[in-house]
DNA sequence: TCTGGGGTCCTAGGACCC
DNA sequence: TCTGGGGTCCTAGGACCC
């Protein structure tokens, strides 16, 4: 087999099949090899889906009465979500990365890009394929691993490693014939950053492989995909364009609590006090980020999917007099933005208020006037945020840093009718019991 | 009856300036 | 009988990801 440039880079990226699903089923062996599927808040739609769950034709994002009857029917298990549990979760997931390479971006909840460009040495087959059995001896998190030139083609391997069994969750796609293999076999919607509407423009203009696409003039790729197709064009092609990032070095810029509400909402007095929650939630983040926020958002809709109401949605930022993560800062200023955006006799069911221009809360960022009544405001965010979370009997939580990890930092649970699985890992009065014989 | 939450990046177009 | 050109900055909205 003929080896592809020795002094170029390599690319891993290794990620979690079914993260959720796999989350609930390494506390509950019971329920393996079977149709398990995990809810999304207020049990509205399906967030992850087992194998056998996904063969019964159930869609990721499905709204969960479209598919009551096949559950009942299939006897498929659902899970209302736990995301304290998956946080701690990927949490550990992570740490094993970080034993074994150097060199690591989180990229979501539960992937990981990996340097593995000073692996050459290595038999690299048989050391990822150490790694997955480690990760899943402890943590019981099945996994996949693709490996390529550059990040798009990594993820390209991985695909293909989930798609095909025989390759028993690994593809190493670093010979020409492995990524003529990958290129050729996967399709055009596989491509990392190629959605929807892009695979019907370029359906429609018979591209339906990643090798189609390649065949393509690049003028033609900028001019209708943008600057991003033309990246992924290049990453195709074995140019890297998308580093590994460092996560010290990364910086949330945005951040957000939303929530849809379980009944809709009509009253102010009653969205002030979900706001007041809001706010508490995401000084939080932001404390635990380090992170003070220049603009508050908030926004306001009504449910989009009634037709017997005029869809009403609305939206409000202002710049904070200096940059806040206390409570009291977020609470002021987003009680004004509701006022604003609050229209009498609508039914409202989603809310959400977001912070943007975060920076660092270094010291002396608050150096003016208001000094002394921010430290004072910070502890007692601090405070507040701690018997908020010692009533919601989380226990310790971890940090964790990455551009799309979101799902740490929830604090309470919607109630709901499904079955919740237990704290295992973060509440001592769940912790599971075993008995020995 | 019931439709998630949290992110990033890019572009077009308007406001404004000289 | 006639309405510049070029630049910056900001924002809304689209597309995409997990």
């Amino acid at each position: 087999m003929s080896s592809i440039q020795q002094k170029n880079k390599i690319f891993g990226i290794i990620d979690a099949n079914n993260f959720y699903v796999s989350c609930e089923q390494a506390f509950n062996p019971k329920i393996k090899n079977k149709p398990v599927i995990v809810l999304s808040n207020n049990d509205g739609c399906v967030i992850s889906r087992s194998k056998e769950a996904k063969a019964l034709g159930i869609k990721m994002g499905q709204p969960f009465f479209e598919i009551k009857d096949l559950v009942e029917k299939h006897n498929v298990i659902a899970f209302s979500s736990n995301f304290s549990l998956y946080a701690d979760l990927s949490y550990r997931f992570h740490e094993i990365l970080s034993l074994y390479f150097p060199k690591v971006e989180i990229y979501s909840v539960d992937e990981s890009f990996i340097d593995l460009s000073e692996f050459n040495n290595y038999d690299l087959h048989s050391y990822l394929k150490m790694i997955k059995e480690n990760i899943y001896q402890w943590i019981k998190i099945p996994t996949c691993i693709g490996v390529g030139r550059t990040k798009t083609l990594a993820k390209l391997a991985n695909e293909y490693a989930k798609k095909n069994q025989e390759y028993n969750g690994i593809f190493i796609a670093l010979t020409k014939e492995k990524e003529l293999e990958i290129l050729t076999k996967n399709k055009i919607e596989d491509v990392w950053g190629i959605g929807k509407k892009t695979v019907n423009f370029l359906k429609k203009n018979n591209i339906y492989t990643p090798y189609d696409l390649i065949q393509q003039n690049q003028y033609w790729i900028r001019k209708n995909l943008t600057i991003n197709g033309l990246k992924i064009l290049y990453e195709l092609k074995g140019l890297s364009c998308k580093e590994i990032e460092s996560n010290v070095i990364q910086r949330k810029k945005s951040a957000t609590i939303s929530r849809s509400f379980r009944k809709v909402i009509t009253e102010k007095e009653e969205l002030e006090s979900k706001l007041l929650e809001f706010c508490v939630k995401l000084s939080e983040k932001l404390i635990l980020h380090n992170l003070v926020p220049e603009y508050l958002g908030l926004y306001l809709r009504s449910n989009p999917f009634d037709k017997n109401e005029v869809y009403y949605s609305n939206h409000s930022m202002i710049k904070l007099p200096y940059p806040s993560n206390s409570i009291e800062t977020l609470k002021k200023n987003s009680f004004e933005l509701l006022k604003k955006i609050y229209k009498k006799n609508i039914k409202f069911k989603k809310m959400g208020l977001y912070a943007l221009g975060l920076r660092e809360n270094y010291l002396g960022i608050q150096k003016n006037l208001f000094e002394q009544y921010s430290k004072r405001s910070n502890e007692l965010s601090k405070l507040i945020i701690s018997l908020f979370n010692y009533y919601n009997r989380l226990g310790k939580r971890k940090i964790l840093f990455g551009k799309n990890l979101m799902y740490g930092y929830l604090f309470s649970d919607n109630p709901s009718t499904i079955i919740r699985s237990g704290k295992y890992t973060l509440a001592i009065e769940e912790v599971m019991e075993v008995y020995i014989k």
